[in-house]
This record gives structure tokens, sequence and C-alpha cells, in this order.
DNA sequence: CCATATATATCCGTGACGGATATAGTGTCC
DNA sequence: GGACACTATATCCGTCACGGATATATATGG
């Protein structure tokens, strides 16, 4: 048996969810995290500094993610910032719970609950 | 302004949008709820009695479903059991939710996150 | 008849959520 | 230079969802 069963974690939380989501794609701060889930969800998901910094804890506590060495240039960093990575465990529990969403949309779109088809 | 904005109520909890999903095929009796999403999902999301009687009060008090007439021939009823419907409410909520979710797979299979495709 | 499954309901501890608040550096406009 | 907004993190704490435990009762199958 595995040492800790991803799918023990699921389903995420939609703050946890689009958090790593986000550090996914590399690694970035706090601050940075909560601006650019806004965006990706053209501002339908919004986060406090409580769900944010909350949810970083927490997902810092269970492994999730883990805290980065400061990585720009000392020229254009903002000392305050503290950047976040998205660990291995993070990327498996992700992807499981992507598959899960996957196959709940699919479910959705054969009974014609959603009209919108997968863009290209 | 509209009366009550559905967008509002999102994200909606895993617990809620599944009863919404299987209340979208059909009224349904509270345990007959929780057995189709825990097969719709392959055993992967199950609904403890305090989670699914929890889940629908809540949701009767924010009318995503109601409750419906007892509707199976008396001769092959259950005394016991409580219908529930979505209502129009309910299936705008789901509707909004799915696309939501819809959007974020796609996201996620644009950054190769999930590689499995969207079945036919 | 006895165990299991069906069916609903409430109780309550744990903990996530998220607004409020605090602190402070940075940027910009007038 | 002063005001204001933005950037950036952190903690506090009230509210409430979650979900296991428990209770109750009927239906079903061996």
């Amino acid at each position: 048996m595995p040492k800790s069963d991803p799918e023990r974690e699921l389903p995420l939380s939609s703050a946890v969810l689009h958090i790593l989501l986000v550090l996914a794609d590399g690694e970035r701060h706090g601050y940075a995290i909560a601006q650019e889930v806004e965006s990706l969800t053209a501002g339908r998901i919004r986060m406090g500094p409580g769900t944010l910094y909350g949810s970083i804890q927490r997902m810092t506590a269970s492994a999730l993610v883990e805290r980065a060495p400061r990585r720009p240039r000392a020229d254009q960093d903002d000392e305050r910032r503290r950047y976040y990575r998205i660990t291995g465990h993070g990327q498996r529990v992700l992807e499981l719970e992507l598959q899960r969403l996957g196959a709940v949309v699919a479910i959705a779109r054969r009974r014609r609950l959603l009209r919108t088809p997968e863009p290209a």
C-alpha cells in the first residue's frame, strides 16, 4: 500500500485547486497567486487574505506546496515576498482532482446539461 | 439587476454539485441520491447521512431543490421515502457551475496537466 | 428470526472559510 | 509633500459546512 494515498485528499476545495493550478505553471509568491487565480477565472474566484494565506499554510502542512528560495534578480525583487512551489505530491493530487472533474464535466455533457463544447 | 444572482452561490461544494447533478436527471429520494452519486463517481464521492441530509436541508433552504409529491405507484412505494426535485434556480446554478468547471478543465488540458482527452 | 440493507434524522466536534484588522513598503498623481 | 491606492504578508475570530456517531424504524433475504 502507498505511504500516503493522494485520493484520500480529494475532493479539493476551490481555493486549494486554483492555487495548485497556478503553481503548476511555476513558482509564485502569495499575492501573485491570488491575482493570477482571479484573472485565470475571469474574476469568478477571488481570494481574500484569510483564504489565501490560510490555505497556503494548510497546503504547506500537508506537503502539497513548499517554500522556494527567492528567485528574481535582487534588483527587481521585493523583500516582502515569499515564494512557493508545487511538490511532487501536489502534482499527483492535482492531476487526480482534474481527472475527477473532467469526468464530472463529461457526464454533464453527455446529459446535455452543458451546452458549450470543449474549445480547441 | 437580478433578484438573486446565481453566480453569488458559486463555487458549489462537492456534495451540493453531485446532488444537483443527480437530481437534474429526475426526482429522487435522499438515499437514492447518495447511492447514485457513489456509482456515478465510481465510488470516489461517498456521502454519509450527515452530509446527505444536512446538504439537502441547506439546499432546500436556498431553493436549489424542493420536496416533490411522492411519485411511484403505491404498491412499490416505501412510505419512509422523501422525494426531491431540482428547481429552476437549481438548474441555473448547476449550469453555471458546470461551465466554470469546464473552463478549469479546459485550462488544465491546454497546459498539459490533464492527459486524458474528452471521451466521445 | 436474525442480520443486513434501506431510509431518514439529529447531534456535535473539528476545522475550513473569509472578512476584518494590522503592518508596512511602493508607486503615483496633483 | 501629502494623500491615496496598490502591493504583500499575517493573524484573529465568528460562522458555518462537513461528516462520523448515533438513533430509530421498516423492508428484505436467507
